[in-house]
Order: structure tokens, then sequence, then C-alpha cells
RNA sequence: GGAGGGUUGGCAGAGUGGACUAAUGCGCCGCACUCGAAAUGCGGUUGGGGAUCAAUCCCCUCACAGGUUCGAAUCCUGUACCCUCCGCCA
């Protein structure tokens, strides 16, 4: 969320940031009910100074008794209106999207992302490559239609070496980013000063709706999966209990940065999604995904990101698979982004670029909802910045690998990289 | 699921109706001493909100929400969470 004050004293800038995010919010409500609050607030306050000075004393007489009294029901006349008042600003701040960075195009959709930098040449192939699901079907790695009968659309079985190829992804993220040397080689690149590694995690994934509301991921609800007899969901992303972890907390500022490598299961329902990449592995209700998570003074927030970022292609590039590295515009960035980056792999299946990681840069939008801060040498508090960002989102990965490493006879090639985890080089 | 005990500032921990503006210790910040550091000494240090150009003033804050009272960390009710033991269980 953003600060009152902050918007009490930018409502132009806040009005046109709804209106390029493509968020509808009324600010100019916002500001009367802000008005209201405060001139409620000096109302009671007012009631409650003189209320302490009578019961300061040492001493009352009946008079003073009597007043006190008349203030105390005075006070609880006005408290319910001040508690409307409140609640219908804090529901409506809370609507209120993130502002955006510089950097960040304005745009009405997806399209009008814009293209930072291409690593290599989509991959060219001397017969027609096939999509993944072919090579998972013929090559016994991938079941969709057994994972239907059992559990419904969208879900699916892994077999065989595709399972191993799983173990070896993770364990190639958490060796590269608890290794402090590739950090700090990556770190120096980008002009980030900390060289902390990662700390792996492997969170729970069930979160409650109070969590995830304060971590602005609780709506869209319906792509959610709601336990309503514990008023708890199942988490989307390991970020949702990885960047809640420091609710309610005061960081000392030597802690910081705090990184996080977590893997988890996701789950997300895909409501309005019907009809949009249903063959294949795509796109879920369950998949398993290694996701970073970093807390870090704001001064040094964009540098996170740039590292992040740098870890990602870092990351892909060590697969040797091709990608574009893009920026999302205004339309296409979530709520609470301050900057959306995402890394786009070659797909030769479907002969085009897909989303495999994404990095949102928060700024303190979800610290401040979740009270997150951190305490500074001149014992000041301040709120953190918040980066997360994919790792390896296991299922669209390996379409990547399946797909950029297959050969002419229908078997696929296992990654370099891959291969000291494993006791196959290829796959068929 | 059953029984009991808890929740106090960054942390530990005292506090059973008015002097709590929350003891004390640790940590942290500043200063002194020192070539520098450690040790020591002195001072500061809960967080949030409102008014004001500002100095400053006011309100709230002892898990949370209500209640009793002129007055609540303290008494009452409810909720959440934590711990211990028992039961069930991978």
């Amino acid at each position: 969320m953003l600060d009152i004050k902050y918007i009490r004293e930018n409502f132009d800038k806040v009005k046109d940031v709804c209106l390029k995010k493509k968020v509808k919010c009324d600010i100019e409500r916002i500001l009367e009910l802000d008005k209201k609050r405060r001139e409620l607030i000096q109302e009671i306050e007012d009631f409650k100074a003189e209320q302490n000075k009578i019961s300061d004393k040492n001493k009352r007489d009946e008079k003073e008794i009597e007043k006190a009294k008349e203030l105390k029901d005075k006070i609880k006349n006005k408290e319910p209106e001040l508690k409307i008042t409140e609640e219908e600003l804090n529901k409506l701040i809370l609507e209120v999207p993130n502002i955006f960075s510089e950097d960040t195009p304005i745009g009405k959709d997806e399209s009008e992302n814009k293209i930072l930098r291409k690593f290599k040449e989509p991959t060219k192939f001397s017969f027609k490559p096939k999509d993944h699901m072919e090579l998972g079907v013929s090559l016994n790695l991938i079941n969709t239609e057994k994972a239907s009968e059992i559990s419904g659309a969208r879900f699916n079985y892994l077999f065989n070496e595709a399972v191993f190829l799983q173990f070896a992804l993770i364990q190639f993220v958490m060796e590269t980013l608890t290794n402090r040397k590739i950090i700090k080689k990556l770190a120096n690149k980008v002009n980030n000063p900390f060289d902390k590694p990662f700390i792996p995690v492997i969170p729970p994934v069930i979160a409650r709706a109070e969590i995830m509301k304060k971590m602005d991921r609780f709506d869209p609800i319906d792509d959610r999966y709601y336990f309503e007899k514990d008023d708890s969901l199942f988490i989307g992303s390991a970020e949702h209990t990885l960047g809640s972890l420091h609710i309610n907390e005061i960081i000392d500022e030597k802690e910081l940065p705090i990184r996080y490598i977590g893997y988890s299961t996701a789950f997300r329902r895909e409501a309005g999604t019907y009809g949009k990449d249903t063959v294949g592995i795509l796109r879920r209700h369950q998949f398993d995904k290694a996701e970073m998570e970093s807390f870090i003074q704001p001064e040094y927030g964009k540098v996170e990101q740039d590292l992040i970022v740098a870890i990602q292609e870092y990351l892909v590039q060590k697969l040797d698979i091709p990608y574009q590295l893009i920026i999302k515009c205004t339309a296409d960035m979530g709520k609470p982004d301050f900057r959306a980056i995402d890394i786009e792999c070659w797909m030769p299946g479907q002969n085009k670029y897909r989303e495999t990681h994404t990095s949102d840069y928060m700024i303190d939008y979800q610290a401040r909802r979740l009270n997150t801060k951190f305490r500074k040498k001149d014992n000041k508090l301040e709120f953190v910045h918040m980066n997360d960002a994919t790792a390896f989102a296991i299922g669209r990965i390996l379409i990547a690998i399946f797909e950029n490493y297959q050969q002419k006879d229908g078997s696929i090639l296992v990654p370099k990289v891959l291969r000291k985890y494993l006791n196959f080089k290829k796959i068929g």
C-alpha cells in the first residue's frame, strides 16, 4: 500500500498511476475520508485530553467526576463515526496500486512490453521440432491423460528421467544461490555491494487469508485454492510465505540484505484462462518452483533487482537456452509492482518466446502492509524494500529444455550443467 | 481431540486498580578515556497517529477485540497465537 501522506501530497501522480496501470480507485474519496478522519481525531482527542486531566489528579470532587462521565459519553458517541471512516479509508487505500519506475514503459497491454536484450538466436533444427508433449509422451516422461482422470484438467504426472531432471534443476539452483563466489561475481557486475548468499528454505504451502491479503496476493481470489474451514489458502508461489516471513518485525540493518531461495509447490486455479495453453504442462494447477525473495535497504532496492535478474540470466545461460529479457509495461505489470522484468525462453514447439521467469521489485509497498521494518544506524525505523523473483519454475523450464535439446531421433540431450547431478546424458 | 501454563519495548525480564511518563539487564546510538580497540564511565533509546513553518504540544500503544471504573499492563468476557503433558498420527 501507499502511504496516505504520499497520496495526499501527490494526488495527480497517484491518479495517473491508476489510469496507466488500469486499476480503478477513487482517489477523491480517499482524500475526502482522510480529511474527515483527521477532523474526527482532533475532536475525540480533545475530549480525551480533558478526561485525562481529571483522572490524573490525585483528588477529585463530585463535579469533576460528573464531568468525566459526560466526556466519556461524548467520546463513545463520536468513536463509531471515526471507526466507519477509517474502515472505508483503509479499504480504499489498499486498492491503490504501487507507483512504477521511470524506465517502465507506458502501455495499454502486453504488446507494449519492451525487449531489453536477447541471449542467442532461436534454436535451429535440421528437422521439424516437436513440442514438449509429443516428446514427453513418446519418452514416457509426462502423462496428462491419467492426471485428468485422477485429479482433473491441468494436472500432470512426471515420470522417469523428468523426475531426476527436476531434482537436478533444484540442486543446481540451490548450489548456485548459496555460493558466495558466484553471488559476488554477479553482484559486482551490477554494482550491488552485497555478496551475501541466499538462505535455502522449504516454506509452508498454506497461508492464512490475512497473510495473503497483506502480501496483496489474496486477490484475484478466483485464482486461489481457498479452505473456508481454516480461512487459509494454498500459496500460488513460495513468495507468499517467504515475503511474509518477517511480518511485524524490526530487522537490524546489519542483517540486511536477507535473501531466501525457497522451493515449494505452487497452486493456481487458473480461472479465466479456459482454452488457454490447454495442451502440455505450461499452465498447471500445481507446479514446483524455486523462488527468490529479498529484503534490503531502500537505497539498494534497485541494484538488488539488477542482481536478481543477473542471477536469472546466469541460470538460463548455464542451461544455454535462448531467451529474451523484457520489461513489462504499466498495463501488464502487477498492482504491487514498481518494476517488473520477465525472462521469456525460446520454445521451439510453439515457435515463440514464453514467460519462464519473472522478477518483481515492490519497493516498500508490501513491507508497509506487512509491517516489516529495519532499524537504521541512527535508531530510526524504515520499511524494507522487497524483491521477489523466479529462479526456476520447473514445468516451464522443462518445456524449454525438452524442446531446445531435442534431437532428430526423438531423444533429448541433457544440458551440460545438469549432467553432474545425473547418471544419464540423454533421454531416449 | 483432552488438560494445564503463557503472550510486557530490538531481546531477556519485573510489575495484581491511581507515583507505569513500565524497574533491571542485554543490545544499539552518542560522548569521554585511548595511538586505536577492548574494558570502564556518562547520556540517549517502544512504536504509531494528530496539530504546528518550527520549537513544542496532544492522543493512542503491555497479543487482539470488547467490558467494568472518574482511572486498567493489572479486574471481567471473547478471540488468536505460543509452550508443556496426554491421545491420535507420517
